[in-house]
DNA sequence: GAGTGGTCTAGACCACCCT
DNA sequence: GGGTGGTCTAGACCACTCA
């Protein structure tokens, strides 16, 4: 037994996974360290292989440890980090700052796309999208203006919808629930459009969120969501 | 048996998953369905129960579906969207352009805790602080301008660390491995002090990300990262 | 109360890959 | 070749929560 573990309670993967989470943070088992196989965690915890394995995996999975067959565990020397953030509907992050959400929609036109736009969501030139200008407040205060494009060429029924009282995010997701997405962090400066908009002057620099959103292999919409003055995304991990 | 699955192969919770996974996508089974047991699943698919119930956990881990007790696993409406960025290392992101990295420290100064950042690392008011300002490069081309503050009541060795050949971050991911994390991403202007070292001016829009790093519930270590023009923190999900 | 997911066990076989 | 993790099974008991 090389391992001087404290196995003081037995069973459950989740404890497992605290005691050698510990001992990794503690530095008792350093970058490189090799840890015991299952087999012999196994035995020093009193419980189940199955279980060991689930707790390393885990592990695993959040970046700690590093596993190979035969070359077994080994904590990792840069811990593997990863930040997650969750992508929050406008709605709902508004509401949790305790001000009362509010929605506009300020322009909507149908229009043929073009240029760099058109390449992103993949269309023909001359394909018709619809774009949509929308301002989503916290109360009185401007939050976030939504520029987007909806391809009618894939998703024609988009054209009749009415987006004066609920934003299109929330249309989307009842039309195309499951997708794969891109989104794309950045700074930029406020422009002559969304400025009046945000209250903001041209020339301060702006938070943007930008997402193109695809379904089934085809691009469907493209959103450009410039954020009001102070804006942060936060996480801890 | 209500559904009708093709259990086209056996086993692997891997082919349990795709199968549900593709269902829901395409939209057979929509949002706010309840899917089969876990048992029935089993059946379906020919395998075991465990094995069914792996490949449901991972969905919901995904944020696709829904499970509670009793109720059953459900689809969710509105699918938890979670992005994931990895946090890189500078200098293998830069590496990953092709360009070759360079590094140069260039300030650094002991001062007292104060104000703001003080209160950030929670340090008492005149606690030494080692503040260090670098430059990461991508050939000749700056890249990302590091304005890092260390502790030193929390890291006293930091003092006598040599910054000048190695960034911070290298030397700090050897001393302190395993710690909690909070980064915050925002646009700021870029200042008199960053502007000159990205070639750029001061009053253009700088992409920023600021993290602060705790070991063992004592803040180690804050850091303001501030992006060269055009940068942009992308991923899928 | 009863039905669902959540977890654990003991045993087995397999796939990979280091030595 | 052999040791390690990776996965599956069959069965069991538990915990939660809905009706």
């Amino acid at each position: 037994m090389t391992t001087a573990a404290t196995p003081s309670d037995k069973g459950s993967f989740r404890v497992v996974k605290a005691h050698v989470r510990t001992r990794i943070e503690s530095g008792a088992w350093g970058p490189e360290t090799v840890l015991p196989g299952e087999v012999e965690l196994a035995a020093t915890f009193g419980c189940a292989r199955a279980t060991v394995s689930r707790a390393m995996r885990e592990l695993a999975e959040e970046g700690i440890v590093e596993r190979r067959r035969k070359a077994g565990t080994r904590v990792r020397a840069v811990p593997l980090r990863e930040a997650r953030f969750s992508i929050p509907i406008v709605r709902d992050q508004i509401a949790a700052t305790g001000n009362p959400y509010r929605y506009r929609l300020v322009a909507r036109e149908v229009l043929a796309a073009a240029g760099r736009l058109g390449q992103r969501l993949g269309l023909e030139p001359g394909a018709e999208v619809l774009r949509l200008t929308c301002l989503h407040s916290a109360g009185p205060a401007p939050w976030q203006v939504e520029d987007r494009w909806i391809s009618l060429a894939a998703l024609p029924q988009a054209a009749g919808a009415d987006f004066t009282r609920h934003a299109p995010t929330e249309w989307l997701i009842a039309a195309v629930p499951y997708s794969q997405v891109e989104v794309s962090f950045l700074a930029a400066t406020c422009d002559a459009r969304t400025g009046p908009l945000l209250a903001m002057n041209a020339g301060e620099p702006v938070f943007v969120a930008e997402r193109t959103t695809w379904w089934q292999g085809r691009a469907i919409t493209h959103v450009r969501l410039t954020h009001a003055r102070g804006y942060r995304m936060t996480t801890r991990y």
